[in-house]
DNA sequence: AAATCGTGGTC
DNA sequence: TGACCAAGATT
């Protein structure tokens, strides 16, 4: 007699998720591709609670992308909030205009097209591509990385990201059906989000438990490299942000002093307020005011 | 290829 | 309480 042969990871996730996976206004029935590009811009490093009710706003505002390349900078700023990192907003107003002028209004389905737009790397092209369009891709986010690093090679967490390496250990997980592989790819990403997590995994909830290599090593710890935590009390991110809240809380132009006003020391203030200007954050008029770009 | 880029919640 | 973390991309 045969040994039993254990079922493919998806067999057992995709019903999982079935049942556990969270209603996401960006899961809905009738979303479009360009919603799923815009959650996914919203989500690079985001929790998904603060993205919600940003993201509900921003499809009712500008349902495709030629509504949003049609609108300011600033409007598209102020709309962005507290989401952090502003240049994703800014990408996704460019990758927007190019999708209205290049592609018809139409968001690409083809994974190069999607990473040719501004913003848009391997994870959120591939994100895009399966769960906007249901294609049958990788998609290797810091949730499946962690997944596959203990289910599969029985390690505490993921390493470094190797992008080669970290797709072909997916690949070889994807099933051979189109809607399967799409749903496997959501469903392993919602485990590692709510019951595979970082910190605290909840091993007994998880469907994967009877088949996990870390489980059965043991759950030894993790004693990798981890990348540095980064710093941000006093950084130049804190300042740049100060001072685009500033601009964003403002209903037209500031001038200089309400800018001081944010940060005491002078000469990184100054630097910073540079940097938002080259990266087209800030604009400075004529009278030597400054705002949110046109 | 390591550093940089926001913000806020959690344990 | 402060380190760590959250659907990364870019240079």
């Amino acid at each position: 007699m045969p040994p039993p042969v254990a079922p493919p990871l998806a067999g057992t996730l995709v019903p999982w998720y079935a049942v556990a996976a969270r209603d996401l206004p960006w899961r809905r029935p009738g979303t479009t591709p360009w919603g799923v590009m815009v959650s996914e811009f919203m989500l690079q490093q985001t929790p998904v609670a603060r993205v919600e009710p940003v993201w509900l706003r921003w499809m009712a505002d500008w349902p495709t992308p030629s509504a949003l390349a049609a609108a300011p900078r600033a409007d598209v700023l102020r709309a962005w909030g507290k989401l952090g990192y502003p240049r994703r907003a800014l990408r996704l107003h460019e990758a927007a205009a190019t999708i209205a002028t290049v592609h018809d209004d139409i968001v690409p389905a083809d994974v190069d097209a999607l990473e040719a737009l501004p913003g848009v790397g391997s994870y959120t092209a591939r994100a895009v591509a399966a769960f906007g369009y249901g294609r049958r891709c990788a998609v290797v986010d810091t949730n499946v990385r962690r997944v596959v690093a203990r289910a599969v090679h029985g390690a505490g967490d993921a390493g470094p990201a190797r992008v080669r390496a970290d797709l072909a250990d997916v690949e070889a997980l994807l099933p051979a059906d189109e809607a399967e592989a799409a749903t496997f790819s959501i469903a392993m990403m919602e485990l590692g989000a709510t019951v595979c997590t970082a910190r605290t995994p909840r091993c007994a909830a998880c469907p994967v438990r009877e088949r996990c290599a870390w489980l059965a090593a043991g759950a030894p710890t993790y004693d990798g490299p981890r990348r540095a935590p980064q710093a941000f009390a006093g950084t130049d991110r804190q300042v740049r942000g100060r001072l685009l809240d500033v601009l964003r809380g403002a209903t037209g132009p500031v001038d200089r002093a309400a800018l001081d006003r944010a940060w005491a020391d002078a000469a990184q203030r100054d630097r910073c307020l540079d940097s938002l200007l080259v990266d087209g954050l800030a604009e400075q008029l004529d009278d030597g005011r400054f705002a949110l770009p046109a």
